[in-house]
DNA sequence: TGCCCCCTGGAT
DNA sequence: ATCCAGGGGGCA
């Protein structure tokens, strides 16, 4: 489900509820979430019981709370989420809990306030067990104040995790807003992103023009620049009338920034409008409502016609994802002999 | 740099 | 039954 936009849209959406809480509790339900954790969930858990939310940041796909003690003073370690294919953070809270009706009537956008289970009731609507998110409920953050933050992952490609900081390499800070240069050493390896300021542009294109893989394949790569996944891809492509099998060394410096200036304004109109679909009170972890079904002008649309030069979108297959493109407006290009 | 795998479903 | 799904890690 979720590239930059919508990880960013759930960390906005997630930081006014936990900023500063404590996390009192934590609640394993499949352990295979949490995969990535070293020394297994009992780590996990004294790891983060009893640690407050200090920040919550991001880079690319990967979301995660820095942590401080009960004095206030950081404890060193990053609490990681990534929603992989499918994973959802939702925030319910006491005060607020919604009726089984309007719980169903918000299933469809991902928004959150899950009600508690209701056996007796069952799915008021024709909601099958599973798009009821308790089924998929994996890991129940508790924090003060009734607040509880459900990590639900229908595929357990996603997870949660813990990573000491580290300080980034160039001593930038780790992302958009940090406070300081640090950042958990699992994402060291990451790319900084498209919305990161201190992303180098000019080296990332540099980069980009060196290699001879397809152009999407490493625009998919998270250790050069970060958060882009497929459909963004296909998008900023599309944008750039680019095909994905361009070589990276086939493009011109001009193109290059067109791939990149486009992929980043495709997902900077999904964030903006991500982001005017939810309150403080939902958690939106589903783009598709808002934005998917309007703006896409290639993704998922094989066999309509190109809304620029009304040619047919088709599919190709690279690295075993689904590449959609418009074979009349984004022409194959090749290394000029040079 | 490509393939395989990790998982659980929904759609055809 | 088969294919498809917005994630990434590990392997030759």
């Amino acid at each position: 489900m979720p590239e930059l936009p919508e990880v960013e849209v759930v960390r906005g959406g997630l930081a006014p509820h936990v900023d500063g809480r404590t996390i009192e509790r934590v609640e394993v339900l499949e352990q295979r979430s949490l995969r990535r954790q070293q020394g297994g969930p009992e780590a996990f858990a004294r790891t983060v019981e009893g640690t407050r939310v200090a920040r919550l940041e991001r880079r690319g796909k990967f979301l995660w709370w820095r942590l401080q003690d009960a004095a206030g003073q950081e404890t060193g370690q990053a609490l990681m989420t990534h929603l992989g294919m499918s994973g959802q953070l939702r925030v319910r809270t006491g005060a607020s809990v919604p009726s089984p009706a309007q719980a169903s009537a918000t299933d469809g956008t991902g928004a959150v306030l899950l009600p508690p289970p209701d056996p007796a009731a069952g799915e008021p609507r024709g909601e099958g067990p599973a798009s009821d998110p308790h089924v998929h409920r994996r890991v129940v953050l508790h924090l003060e104040g009734s607040t509880l933050v459900d990590f639900v992952d229908q595929r357990i490609f996603g997870g949660l995790w813990t990573s000491p900081l580290v300080a980034t390499e160039d001593g930038l800070p780790a992302s958009d807003g940090s406070p300081d240069d640090l950042l958990p050493e699992d994402v060291a390896g990451i790319g900084r992103d498209l919305l990161d300021p201190s992303l180098d542009r000019d080296a990332a294109i540099a980069v980009l023009r060196t290699r001879r893989a397809p152009v999407k394949a490493l625009l998919l790569d998270q250790s050069l620049i970060s958060g882009i996944g497929n459909i963004y891809a296909d998008e900023g492509l599309w944008s750039a009338r680019t095909r994905y099998d361009t070589p990276g060394n086939a493009l011109t410096r001009g193109r290059a920034v067109r791939v990149l200036e486009g992929t980043e304004a495709v997902m900077r109109r999904a964030l903006d409008v991500g982001g005017t679909s939810f309150d403080s009170l939902y958690v939106n972890v589903d783009g598709r409502s808002g934005y998917f079904a309007r703006s896409l002008a290639a993704y998922g649309r094989e066999g309509e016609p190109c809304p620029r030069c009304g040619g047919t979108i088709r599919r190709a297959v690279l690295q075993q994802r689904s590449c959609f493109y418009c074979p009349a407006c984004q022409r194959p290009l090749r290394v000029s002999s040079r």
